[in-house]
DNA sequence: CATGTATGTCGAATCGGTTCGACCACGATA
DNA sequence: TATCGTGGTCGAACCGATTCGACATACATG
C-alpha cells in the first residue's frame, strides 16, 4: 500500500517507482510499464500527507469564514463558492476554518501547524487581529474585504463606499429627499466591519452633495428585524420615500415592512442596494441593486494567492471591484407623501 | 523553526523536546521550563505535516458536498454549518471537496491521498458511485441521507417518507381533497435523488390511505420556477387547494404564484412542507412545515464518524429522524373554489 | 550491600514519500 | 582506443515530527 510494496512487487528500487511516476529522470518503457501494472492491480495512490511533508508544501490553502453559527449572507455563500470552485480547478484543496469566539482554535491549528500554503480571509475587521497574526507568521494570505491599511497587502474587494453612493445618487435622480440607509448590525458596525463602515461613508458624502435629507440606521441580519426596522423608520421620519442598502438577509423584511405600511415597491418607495445578483433577480419585485461580483473576486483572490504562494516575494496587488447598479423594479421617480405627523 | 531548532536552543536532544511537550515520558521541571521559554521566544509550533506522517492519522475530515456552482439549499447550508461546528469542536479541521461533474479529480486527490481521516458525505443518490468508491478505499465515512441499500453502512437522514405523508394527512384533516406534491428538480429525481424518490413514496401512498387526490410535479430549485410550477398546476388543476412541498428554494415563487392567481395563503390554500425552520420562519407567512433537524443531524453524523475512526470495526449505525410538524401560518381548514374549467 | 524501581535523558528508527549522487552499460565522438 | 554523454537504476539522505530501547542516576527496599 507504500511506494516500497510496489517497488518489491516490480522488482525495483523506492525511487525508480518515484521516477516512473514523475517522469522527473527517465525511466525504461518496460520497467515503467510493469510497475504501472502493480500500481493498477492493487490501486496505489501515494500518500499525500509524506509528499506533503518532503516537498514542504500542502497543496491545501485555508478559507477562513465567519463562524458558522451566524448563518452566511448570500453574497459570503458566493465567496465562498467561487473559491472552492476555482482553488479545485487549480488542484488545491480548501481547509474550512471558522473564525471568531471559540472557534480560534480552529485558526491556530491550521495556521500555527502549518497545514496549508495559504489563506483567503472573509470577513475583515477594520482592526482584524487574524491578518496580524498572518502576518508575523509569514504565511502567504489574501483577504476579501481591506482593513483599515491595506496598504502592504494582497486584497480582493468591492467598493461599497461608491456602490452606495450610487444607490443614493440614482435615488435623488428620481427625485427623492429624504433618503435611509439600512446598514448591518449595530453589533457588526460598532466591530468595524469595513463594508458596513465605508457604506456609511458613501451614504453620508452623497446625502451632502445632493444636498438631500439622509437617516442611518442599524439592522440585524433577517427578515423580522427588516419589517421592524421599516416600522421604526416609517415612524419617525413619514416623508421617507426610499432605502438604500448593504443588508441583504433584512431585504425580504424591508419589502413586507413597506407593503404593511400600505405603501408600493416602487410606486409610493424606492429600495436600491447591493446584493448578491442571485438575490436581488428573485426578490418580487426585482431589486434594483450593484450586484456584487463575487465569482471574480473569488475566483481572483484565489488567483492572487497562488501567485504569493509561488513567490511571497512577489509585490502586493489589489482588486477594488464597483459593479454598475442593475436597474429592476424597486426604483421608481419619488412621488411626496404627506406626513400624517406633520 | 522545527523541533531541532528548539532542541539546540534548550540544550537537550528532540526526543526531550517532544515528551516536554506531549507529556509523555517524564521530563525534569527545570528542562521543561527552559524548553518552553524557547518555543514562546520563537514561537514554535509543531508541523502538523510531520505529525499527521508518523501518528497515521491527519485530525481532519472531509466534508463532500454537491458542486458549489448549484447554490446550496438552507438545509444544505445547515448541514455544512453543523458538521463545521462539530468538527471544531472535536479539534478536527474539515476539508471541503466538492464532487460531481468536473470536481471529482477533488475528491479523488482526498480520497485517494488520504488527506483525511474519515469522511463526510452529502447529498447521496440511491445508487452513489462515492459510496461504492469509499468501500473499496475503507475510509471510515458517514453519510447524510441514504441510498438504496443503507443496510452495512453509517448514516443520518430525515425521513422525508413520513413527513411528506404527515403534511398530506394535516392537510387532509383540514379537509383538503386534492393536494399537489412540488417535488425536487426533474433531474434530480430522474437521477435518484433519495429525498425526493421518498417523498414521493410517502405522498403516493398518503394520498391513497385518505382516498384524495393527488398530483405529482417537479419544479427546479429556484423562485422563478416556483411562480410557474404553481400557475401550472392551477391551469391543469382548478381544483387544487394545498401542496405539500420538499423544494425549499422554489417556497417564495410558490407563494407568489398563489398570490398571483389572487389566492390568499392559507385563506384560499394551504402550504405545508419540509424545510430549514429559519426559511420558514421568515417566510410570509411563515411556513407550516417540519423543521429539518439540521443541526443535529450534522453533529451526529461527525460524533458517528469520530467513533468509526477511533474503531472502524464499530457496527453501523444509524439516525433516522422524523421530526414533528410545526404548525405555522400557511395551512387552514379547506374551502372549496369552483373550478373556472368544470 | 545488592537489587529493584522510577526519573530523566539521549540516540536511532520510523512514517512514506522525493531527490541527489553514484554507478554501470552503451553508443557516439575525437 | 580513450573519452564523453546519456539512459537507466540504485542506495542513502532528507522532510519534521514521535516513540522505542538503552542507559545513567537517585532513592527506596529487602
Amino acid at each position: 500500500m507504500n511506494i516500497g510494496e510496489i517497488a518489491r512487487r516490480s522488482g525495483v528500487s523506492r525511487s525508480t517507482v518515484s521516477y516512473a511516476l514523475s517522469g522527473k529522470r527517465p525511466v525504461s518503457e518496460e520497467t515503467r510499464q510493469r510497475i504501472q501494472a502493480v500500481i493498477d492491480e492493487l490501486g496505489y495512490r501515494p500518500n499525500a500527507t509524506a509528499k506533503a511533508l518532503k516537498e514542504g508544501r500542502t497543496r491545501t490553502i485555508a478559507l477562513v469564514i465567519p463562524p458558522a453559527s451566524r448563518r452566511l449572507t448570500d453574497v459570503q455563500l458566493g465567496f465562498v463558492a467561487s473559491v472552492v470552485d476555482a482553488a479545485g480547478r487549480a488542484d488545491l484543496d480548501v481547509l474550512l476554518s471558522p473564525s471568531g469566539g471559540e472557534h480560534d482554535r480552529s485558526f491556530e491549528r491550521v495556521i500555527g501547524g502549518r497545514r496549508v500554503d495559504g489563506v483567503v480571509l472573509m470577513e475583515i475587521r477594520l482592526e482584524d487581529d487574524r491578518v496580524t497574526r498572518l502576518r508575523q507568521t509569514g504565511l502567504p494570505f489574501v483577504t476579501i474585504g481591506r482593513n483599515r491599511h491595506p496598504e502592504d497587502m494582497t486584497w480582493v474587494d468591492i467598493d461599497s463606499d461608491i456602490l452606495i453612493s450610487r444607490c443614493v445618487h440614482h435615488l435623488a435622480d428620481l427625485g427623492h429627499r429624504r433618503i435611509a440607509l439600512v446598514n448591518r448590525s449595530a453589533e457588526l458596525v460598532a466591530t468595524g466591519y469595513g463594508p458596513s463602515y465605508r457604506a456609511q461613508a458613501g451614504f453620508t458624502r452623497a446625502i451632502a452633495e445632493r444636498g438631500v435629507e439622509g437617516v442611518e440606521t442599524c439592522c440585524a441580519d433577517d427578515a423580522q428585524s427588516g419589517v421592524s426596522c421599516v416600522e421604526r423608520l416609517l415612524d419617525e421620519h413619514p416623508a421617507l420615500t426610499a432605502i438604500a442598502t448593504v443588508n441583504e438577509a433584512a431585504l425580504p423584511g424591508l419589502y413586507r415592512g413597506i407593503e404593511h405600511a400600505g405603501l408600493a415597491v416602487p410606486r409610493d418607495f424606492s429600495i436600491a442596494g447591493v446584493a448578491a445578483r442571485h438575490l436581488a433577480e428573485n426578490l418580487h419585485p426585482p431589486l434594483t441593486a450593484a450586484d456584487v461580483p463575487a465569482d471574480e473576486l473569488g475566483a481572483r483572490a484565489v488567483e492572487l494567492l497562488i501567485e504569493r504562494i509561488a513567490d511571497p516575494a512577489t509585490p502586493h496587488r489589489d482588486l477594488l471591484l464597483a459593479p454598475p447598479i442593475s436597474l429592476r423594479g424597486t426604483t421608481a421617480p419619488a412621488r411626496p407623501r404627506d406626513s400624517p405627523l406633520s
